[in-house]
This record gives structure tokens, sequence and C-alpha cells, in this order.
DNA sequence: CGGCATTTTGATAACCATCAAGACGTGTGG
DNA sequence: CCACACGTCTTGATGGTTATCAAAATGCCG
């Protein structure tokens, strides 16, 4: 894997990673072939982070870089001040990591690699420029901050308002739906590379929880569950269990303005 | 209290009304003279709502308007579907309502009145086109609509991490801080106008304990409560019950880019 | 094979929900 | 001005869900 030096001169996304870029933000809202030229002429840095690592941490400031997840899983994380951990967002390939920072000063919360991740360092300031010259682009980009909100918003209820067994139900039919839209074969179910105390950090319970309620989705014959792989083997039923429809993901294309 | 016909005509803001809103814009991002005579171009509708009516519903499309609050208080609101609320945002005077809508072809959550509100109703499309064609102002509502979604975050944490007393610590916190911001006198606290229930809601738990906790409050010194009026007794006793701060609403123009 | 993180299981306790009923406050109509 | 009705607040009793503590089992990696 090839990694640039941070931002050095005017580099130019070229290879397949361009493409998933561009592809990423035009699955939010049309762009002519201009918007996709100012895309690339972005500088950028490509980089490998490894699992643990933090991309943004809280309070930060004067954030150089808003990141592009090429491949691997990330997550947002804030703390209690007693050290209690919730995580408060899962980001997965096709995703920017920091969107949700473009226009803030300060980081109110830190960003994490879940598993190794493959990032495209999008120069900030420069994508800043492009999104307030381009309206396209804006458009497509503020869209996804803004699904990203309607994500939060289901997370607030689904940790206010759900006992554990529909909590850990409603996040394993998220997972499944946005793996799905990001164009990820789960035929025979996926790999949800967590382990259950961040499960549980992402739920608002305890990993012992995690792991009996896990259990019980089993036992009830909803799910499968082996070291971390998941198949999902009654949909109708888990999404009873999770009280869960897709709507706040605003998925179908022709529903979106 | 005068109110207009939907969008008849390019009628232009022309009371006080205006100034407010355009200085809430400015307060998110620096307007020249022409950001803010476009912004009284936009077509609008003045209109007052009554309690606990909604201004959007869950699943609504075609949205046709935007409303930003001149006075009083309204929430966000989601439900499950065993019909259990979970209020997932309160919005005070100077905020817009569903920006959060602004490129969403569909709701995914309630709006919803909790005291009389007066409003101007901006027309959506015009909005959009706005904020399309003048960056100055794109990134004023773009950075508003994602101090909204810190909040968002701030929430799913409240609500996964903290136990009933710190929650609601926190919630008044927050509300306290969010209307000195807005200008508002709290030297004499400040009146909440809003149900214990519905305090339970915003917050996770039942009004059974929203209502001892609140009482533990005023017995540890850390407020007084007197229908729904709020005195803050000891800011830092309550900061630390709450484990509140403040930077997770990004309130320090300096602070921001 | 050893060392380590993670998963699993059991026992106990804490927090909060639920159920129920009475008190209080406010607005309405007689 | 009182009686009444209604929503909200308050309090008590009980039970359930989940946390906490502890320890053993499993899987993984060098």
């Amino acid at each position: 894997m090839r990694v640039l030096p941070p931002f050095g001169g005017a580099r130019v996304l070229h290879d397949q990673s361009l493409h998933d870029l561009v592809a990423s933000i035009a699955r939010r809202g049309p762009l002519d072939a201009d918007d996709r030229a100012a895309i690339r002429t972005l500088r950028y840095t490509r980089r490998i982070v490894q699992p643990q690592s933090y991309i943004v941490r809280e309070g930060d400031t004067g954030l150089r870089a808003c990141s592009f997840i090429v491949s691997g899983l990330a997550f947002r994380q804030k703390l209690t001040a007693s050290g209690r951990r919730q995580i408060v967002s899962i980001r997965i390939p096709g995703d920017f990591l920091d969107l949700q920072h473009l226009f803030l000063a300060m980081a109110d919360h830190n960003v994490q690699a879940l598993t190794v991740l493959d990032l495209i360092d999008l120069n900030r300031n420069d994508l800043q420029a492009l999104v307030l010259n381009r309206p396209a682009i804006a458009r497509a980009l503020w869209l996804d901050t803004l699904i990203e909100a309607s994500i939060f918003r289901e997370w607030v209820l689904n940790v206010g308002r759900r006992d554990g067994r529909g909590r850990i139900a409603h996040l394993l039919c998220e997972f499944a739906v946005r793996m799905q839209d990001a164009g990820v074969d789960q035929t025979k179910g996926y790999y949800l590379p967590i382990t259950q105390e961040q499960l549980g950090d992402a739920v608002g319970i305890t990993s012992v929880h995690v792991n009996r309620m896990i259990k019980q989705l089993v036992t009830e014959g909803l799910i499968a569950f082996d070291r971390r792989n998941i198949k999902i083997l009654d949909w109708d039923g888990l999404r009873g269990a999770g009280d869960f429809s897709s709507l706040y993901l605003h998925l179908d294309r022709s529903e979106r303005v």
C-alpha cells in the first residue's frame, strides 16, 4: 500500500479509491462532470490505520483532514467523567468519518478505528472550499450529515426506550441493512468485528448482558451467532424484536428530494 | 397577531422577526449585506401554533416549509411500535425547527409544539435555493445542523451511560446554558414548561422516577424546584451530578472555525 | 505450550418500572 | 364562591431488568 506524504503538493486522486470516493458522494446527489473533476483536484493522503487507534480525539482543534473509509470499520465514542464509554455511531466503507466536524472548530467526540482502516484523508480546507463553491457537492455531503443525524436520533430512541434484547436486535438489523446498501454480500451472513463489550457500549448495557441477549436471540431462532459471525435466520422476527424500520436510514434514492 | 397566507407571492420579512431571523443565522457565521438581503427575499408565513400540535409528522413527504421559532418551545419525538415515546431534542427561540429535514424527502421523526409557538414558516424550496447559492448562508446553516447533531450524540451518551439523577441534572444544565446563550434572563431561574412525564421521555425514564430524582436534587441542595420553575442553587454541584460540560454545544464564537 | 483477551455462566444487588392511590393545582360551570 | 373534573404531581409497595462481582471456559496468537 502506497502512502503519500500529508498534503505534499497538489496531488490528485488517481486509483480505484478515486472511483469509490466520487461514487459515494454521487450516491447522495447527482454530480456533473465539473463536480467530479473538482473532487479529483482535492489534495489528499492515503493511509492505513491500526485497530483501536484514534482518528480524532475529543477536544482536538485545528483539524486538518477529513477522512473517507475505503475499507474497514470505525466508530464514534464519548466518555463520561467516570469513564463509562458510549459508542454513538459505527462507520462502514464508503462513509465519511468526520464530515460531522467539517465546520466545527473543536472535536466533541472521539473517532476510533474498529478494524484495520484504509483511509483517504482529504485536506479539510480544500473540502470546505469545494462544498462552498459547488452546490451539488454541498447538497450531497450536507445530506450525508443529515442522514447520520437521523441515525443519532434513532439511537437515542434505541437506548432510551427499548430493552436490552430490542437494542441488540435493532443494531444487528441496522448493520445488515447498511452493509447491504454499501454493496457487501451477506448471503452467508456478516462478520461483525466488535467485542461484546463494545456492543454493550453501543447500546448502553454491559457485556455480560449483551452475551445473554445474543444467546436469547439465538435460542429464539432469530439469528445464528458464531465467533462474531452473524446470520439472520428470521428477518421478520428480528425486525420485530428490534422494532426496526429502515426509513430513518433514508436509503431509497427516489425518496430523496 | 397577523397571519399571512401561505407563500402568497413574494412577501418579504419586514418586522422585528426579520431581525431575529437574520441575527440567528449570523450567529453561526458572518453574513455580508447581500446575504442579509437575500434572506429577506424568502417567501414566508407567520403563524401561531398551539401546544401539543404537530409541526412535522414522521412519514411526511413533500415538506413545503422550514420553520424558525420566534418564541416558544418545541421538541422532536419518536415512538416505538409499542408506543413508548422518546423525545430526542428540545428547540428554543432562535432555533430552526426542521433544518434537519432540509434535504430529506421524508420526515423521520415528529416535531411538536411544547408551548404556544410563534413561527416563521420559510418556503422550503426558496431556502434550499438560498443555501445552495450563498456559501456564507450554507456554512452558517450547515453548522447549525452539525451542532444539533453534536447534541444528539451527547443525548445518546446521556441516555446510554448515566443514571436517572445524572440524566436529569444534565438536561437541566443543558437547558440553562442554551437559554442563557439565547439571551434569556435567568437570575430568577427559569420556567421549564414541560410535564415530568415529558421530562422522563426526554431522558429515558418514567415520570415516577423523574419525580424522585428531582426531589433528590432538591434535597441535595443543587436546585430549587417549584411548579416547573427551576433555580440552580449550586452550579458546580449540578454540573458534577450531570457530568456536564458545555463543549458539545459549540457556543464559543471564537472557537468556531 | 503459555499468556492474554474475550466469552460464558452463576449469584447477588441495585436501579428503575410498574401498579395503585391519594394530594394538589387549575379551570369550568353552577 | 363553591363544587367538580381533570391533568399532574407525589408517595408507597412490589417486581423485573440489568448491573455488578466473581470465576471458569474458550479461542487466539506467538
